[in-house]
RNA sequence: GCGCUCUUAGCUCAGCUGGAUAGAGCAACGGUUUUCUAAACCGUAGGUCGAAGGUUCGAAUCCUUCAGAGCGCGCCA
């Protein structure tokens, strides 16, 4: 039901069949044809710029074209109340009432209204978060995980086969400080000894401590004297305690992963050499050197041989190390042999969701995702920009040296799920986010969250006052229904629902939904006050009835938000 | 030095893959509760869309240049 669309169709139709007439030439190109949401003060309900497109080929004018289109496409089509001609030259429909009756009757029977299903099924594999497994998320992780869930959430909608993974970097220097600096907190709790406290490497957190205490209590055979004897189990046994702590943060954020791939897996089954032997065959590997950045210090730097990926070919600015000096992988090489083994399994599309300080990663990675794939645009990599902690009017830098994060625990216990969730995804992805904690905390009555919940919230109380669910089915045989402007105001509203839908699915922008929401939220309170001058425009009649309109009106609008919510991952209650 | 992202009202941001007279919230000021939830509503005020060129019938949106902010630039992940 996204009339939009239906118009847009109709119109490229009749103007192909005009064409065949010879009644009018087209352009190359109809790619700029579309129907849009006309502008408000406009009285209409859907503008066309068809004329303007089709007015160079024809050498005419386009208030000229459209005059002429008007007849061509919209004789006979009986929805239609009245079209307009505006400067420079759009057409302006004006639909029927009755055409919203019938809208307002399809959508009550859909149950997924505002899905675009008419795109195949595809496979799609969506990496986020991979957060290191040396210790639980912290708010800069936040933003990240809920635009991926909700990214998943939206594909799933539109009838998308989704799985959702989580790398798990349990390989390399990072978990090395950090199985030591787990067993360096063993030895103070068993042996008293002083944890260093001048190790850039080591990780001071206090949640250090609580592995620690963890893996003694469960471990009474293990002996922690000798490091390096138990250094490999040791490693297992924190990770698995890190991992516990972040699957518990993500669940806390209402996010839930498929799947979570191990970096040492992909080394130990040697997933790695096959992929750079299979890169090695294509040419895209070779032995050689990478140049200094310039206007950087780069006293330190030495020039050496190294074994690299072509990623220049793909338009990367440098080569890019496959190899340290101690001939182990880099990082990049093991997310290599794990992106292959993404495309062994057969995904249609891959998905990354990576931080703003990985932004620089991206040309590399969906190069080689090319150069193994032979497909541009097989991985597809959406940034989330960085999370500005502001507390009592003051940026907060959170430091790593200190262990002064703040935690996604601290953050749903203070500000709630919902609201993070909600607060994180009302922005562009692309855009740096304030996230001011006092006020977020303090104010929490001007959150937008509220807003949309208390629409929801109001719709339901109409309900419980006449004692009906919200889900009941409406008995809709009486087509004579008559509604007011306001109401139709509202369902011109939600026919832009689908709209919504399929432009944050095609771009991977999800913030578009709670700007939606809270739109129509906005219009459905104003109407609600209307009630208190106006005794026409209240739901529930003196003698405890409602009208067959009302109860369809507050329906399909409950019906929009909670669709709309559940996308995001938001709930909705029925009292607040 | 190079790359990516951002710059829209005092503040925080939308602006639908180029459309009509650029929109919200907060803050400010003035109103609305005997009536279905006032966590709400109505009104007033607030703009050279960072700057300059270009493409186009038409630019906040696309291109170029410049300025400012953030992130990043081998053997960290």
């Amino acid at each position: 039901m996204n009339i939009f669309e239906e118009y847009l169709n109709k119109i490229l139709n009749k103007i192909k069949l005009a064409s065949e007439e010879k009644l009018i030439l087209l352009p190359e190109s109809l790619s700029g044809i579309n129907v849009d949401i006309p502008p408000k003060k406009f009285k209409c309900d859907l503008s066309t710029n068809v004329a303007m497109v089709l007015s160079k080929t024809n050498n005419e004018p386009p208030i000229k074209i459209a005059e002429k289109l008007k007849d061509i496409i919209f004789k006979d089509d009986n929805n239609i109340e009245k079209i307009e001609i505006a400067n420079p030259g759009f057409i302006n429909i004006i639909l029927k009432k009755e055409f919203w009756t019938s809208f307002l009757l399809n959508i009550n029977n859909l149950n997924n209204f505002g899905a675009s299903l008419n795109g195949s099924k595809k496979k799609h594999l969506i990496e986020f978060v991979s957060a290191n497994p040396t210790g639980p998320l912290h708010v800069g992780h936040c933003r990240g995980a809920i635009l991926g869930d909700v990214i998943s959430n939206l594909l799933k909608f539109n009838n998308q086969e989704v799985v959702k993974e989580y790398y798990v970097n349990d390989h390399g220097n990072q978990i090395l400080h950090f199985t030591r600096s787990v067993y360096l907190r063993i030895k103070e709790k068993l042996d008293n000894q002083t944890f260093p406290q001048n190790e850039d490497d080591l990780y001071p957190g206090e949640y250090i401590k609580d592995i620690a205490q963890h893996i003694i209590d469960n471990n009474k055979d293990l002996q922690f004297d000798d490091y390096e004897k138990i250094k490999l189990t040791l490693t297992k046994l924190a990770i698995t305690e890190s991992l516990k702590l972040i699957k518990t943060n993500l669940n806390n954020l209402g996010i839930i992963h498929d799947n979570f791939a191990s970096e040492t897996e992909i080394v130990e089954n040697k997933e790695v050499d096959k992929v750079i032997d299979k890169l090695k065959k294509d040419k895209f590997v070779y032995i050689g050197k990478i140049k200094a950045p310039e206007g950087e210090d780069t006293t330190n730097w030495v020039e050496r041989d190294q074994l690299l990926f072509r990623s220049t070919d793909f338009g990367d600015d440098k080569d890019r190390a496959l190899k340290k000096s101690d001939n182990t992988w880099t990082y990049f090489a093991g997310d290599v042999a794990y992106h292959n083994t993404k495309l062994n399994r057969n995904f249609d599309k891959l998905i990354n969701i990576l931080g703003a300080d990985h932004a620089g990663y991206i040309k590399r990675i969906t190069s080689v995702v090319e150069a193994l794939s032979g497909e541009k645009n097989k991985l597809i990599c959406k940034v989330s920009q960085l999370v500005k902690l502001i507390k009592d009017g003051k940026p907060f830098k959170m430091s790593k040296r200190k262990g002064d994060y703040i935690t996604v625990e601290d953050l749903i216990s203070e500000v709630g799920k919902d609201a993070t969730r909600f607060i994180m995804l009302s922005r562009s992805n692309d855009a740096e986010l304030d996230f001011d904690f006092t006020k977020v905390k303090e104010k929490s009555k001007d959150n937008p969250l509220y807003y949309v919940q208390y629409c929801y919230a109001r719709i339901s109380s109409v309900f419980r006052n006449i004692n009906k669910n919200i889900d009941d089915k409406i008995d809709n045989e009486n087509k004579n229904m008559q509604f007011n402007n306001e109401e139709i105001e509202i369902f011109k509203k939600i026919s832009e629902w689908p709209k919504c839908v399929e432009i944050s699915t095609k771009k991977l922008e999800p913030h578009r939904i709670p700007v939606y929401l809270y739109e129509l939220s906005s219009q459905f309170h104003s109407y609600w006050n209307m009630g208190k001058d106006d005794v026409e425009k209240r739901f529930i009649n003196d003698d405890k009835t409602i009208n067959i309109e009302k109860l369809i009106f507050l329906k399909s609008i409950a019906k929009t938000i909670k669709t709309g919510m559940d996308i995001i991952g938001v709930d909705t209650p029925e009292k607040m």
